[in-house]
DNA sequence: TGATGCGGCTGATTCGATTCAGCAGTGGTA
DNA sequence: TACCACTGCTGAATCGAATCAGCCGCATCA
């Protein structure tokens, strides 16, 4: 207790409660005096009842990160990994929940992180898309990751996709390659990740004069991957150049060109996004553009705790990882 | 807050606290007083501070869990899962934090959860395997997520490797499979995941009068299972019945099968551990057995949160999740 | 008729910090 | 010598709930 803290240096609990919190200087608290409760504090292993400084003060030094999905495409949990680093550094705590998409769980989350008095929420999605912020974080301090909302000119925190987008073509043209094809699509009308990294590409391939050579649909699945490209394959499809919007079709497309007899990259250069594990795992390994998850989530933390956030979106660079699915120019 | 509830039910802050915690019938409260201190708390949208409740009750109704890897390979993440959703149903949030694996790291995120008084914490760590309690958790009401202590009889959930290893030879068994080879080996000695699996995979070969044909040596990575797979095949090495110590290897050994020419499930049968996402998306799927790493995290929290828990080590089952990789009979 | 018991409720204290308002003592100034 | 300013510190109230120890009125019983 403070009061002990209090009597063991022979002053009261406020003069032990204004050195304790930094305020010794304002409060001109004489030099020896800080002293004798420094040693006191040490003398006693004295650690704050945050409960009770918190019924005070209605801080808490703890965030809460309420996610749609966390565990899954091991995506999520790296905004955790960010997130919670981020917290220690600014002294503060990861509450978390996961809601699996299910609103009224969501809507229980929040309340009970609001009824413990969180420092700010983060509301995170697994995938880039555009939410409406729910109900009950409406006048609560809060930061979006991985997603927007439009209406609102809420705090964000999302990766730059569109740079992404030219990144990975980019180095596509680098290597020389002139027929680019995109394979995948995004079906979900508020996702966000493939609209942009289409206008990235677009952009860039614009930059050589080139447009996109042509577009192969499916969703973002190894099985997808698999069976639309070799479907496409089979049709008599060719290019230099795939840019595959995620890892795991990339996957399917390396399948897909494997079982036609199609090598990487010395038939075929081939780029995705994520970064993921995965995109080290196969062979060869797959040049992948690499979503910054554990900066997001750092970031997100962040802008929650810093009072002169400006609001806004802020993009995170998306960085190329090389592998070896791009040959040589 | 509870005053205003109360001042607005026409009773005092006292029997609004008791009918509110559930003690109506003990304090003998009459219908009528607990209907209308309801109506209030409905009225005027009362939710009770939580900072004011734990000073007094010194319950937080929060667990912490602390880990060394939440990220990465997408399992300790599901633990999270798990974690999370069996602490809702208790009334519970959790508080998390990531150590990285740095002792001093951990030592500071359980000081921190200590400080905030949370209700109990789990340890979890990434791969299963044996620890020493970190000394900030003695005497703190704690479980232990995917290890043990073997010193003290500490509560504590793992898989039961040793029953995955005996179900991943059955099902070669049952396929018709008789020189059985395993890939891999644990070579961190804290490890239990590795030995577990092995005696199980010998008992039940046992059963059948048999032994492991032969090991193939690596660690558990996609590259190395390739390589040692490959060494061994360009040694003249044959089975029918592959056993390989995780997903991430069996996709080596995939890559490595492959370049020689042998297919699965035609030429070997191949049963592999995790029962992650990516055994899913090999070809043929991957026939895997599951590590339920939601149900380890769930059952984690509940047992941390039941005070008539009993201690000691719980075992959950692993499940094989039948992919395309073993021949049928 | 006084003691006893019980149903139904409440006053006052407590948890452990933060913080406002103010109080001694000292020295300088008019 | 009265006034003031400043240094260095403290008393007491406060945050919002939980809870112990009763209190009042009425029915029951010997």
């Amino acid at each position: 207790m403070l009061a002990d803290v209090a009597a063991e240096a022979g002053v009261s609990p406020t003069t032990a409660s204004y050195i304790l919190n930094g305020r010794a200087d304002e409060m001109r608290i004489a030099p020896a005096t800080v002293a004798k409760v420094q040693a006191a504090v040490a003398d006693l292993g004295y650690r704050p009842n945050r409960s009770a400084r918190s019924l005070r003060t209605r801080r808490t030094a703890t965030v809460g990160l309420v996610s749609d999905q966390i565990a899954g495409e091991q995506y999520g949990s790296s905004m955790l990994t960010g997130a919670s680093l981020a917290a220690r550094e600014l002294d503060h705590l990861v509450v978390m929940g996961e809601s699996g998409g299910d609103p009224e769980l969501e809507r229980l989350l929040i309340e009970e992180m609001l009824e413990r008095d969180v420092d700010g929420v983060v509301y995170a999605t697994r995938t880039a898309r555009t939410v409406h912020l729910p109900q009950g974080l409406r006048g609560v301090r809060s930061v979006l990751l991985n997603c927007e909302d439009l209406d609102e000119r809420l705090p964000s925190v999302v990766p730059d996709d569109e740079g992404g987008g030219r990144a990975a073509v980019a180095t596509l043209l680098a290597a020389g390659a002139r027929e680019v094809w995109v394979v995948g699509e995004d079906p979900v009308p508020e996702a966000t990740a493939g609209p942009r990294r289409m206008a990235g590409i677009r952009a860039e391939l614009a930059t050589h004069g080139l447009d996109v050579a042509g577009l192969v649909r499916c969703d973002w699945s190894v099985t997808e991957g698999f069976e639309a490209t070799s479907r496409w394959l089979a049709g008599g499809g060719r290019a230099d150049g795939l840019v595959c919007m995620n890892d795991r079709l990339a996957m399917g497309v390396y399948q897909a060109l494997a079982e036609a007899g199609l090598r990487v990259p010395d038939d075929v250069s081939v780029v995705s996004f994520d970064g993921s594990a995965l995109a080290g795992w196969l062979r060869p390994a797959l040049t992948s553009v690499e979503l910054p998850f554990t900066e997001l989530g750092a970031l997100a933390v962040r802008r929650l705790l810093d009072p002169a956030d400006h609001g806004g979106t802020d993009s995170v660079p998306m960085r190329v990882r090389a592998g070896g699915s791009v040959r040589p120019a």
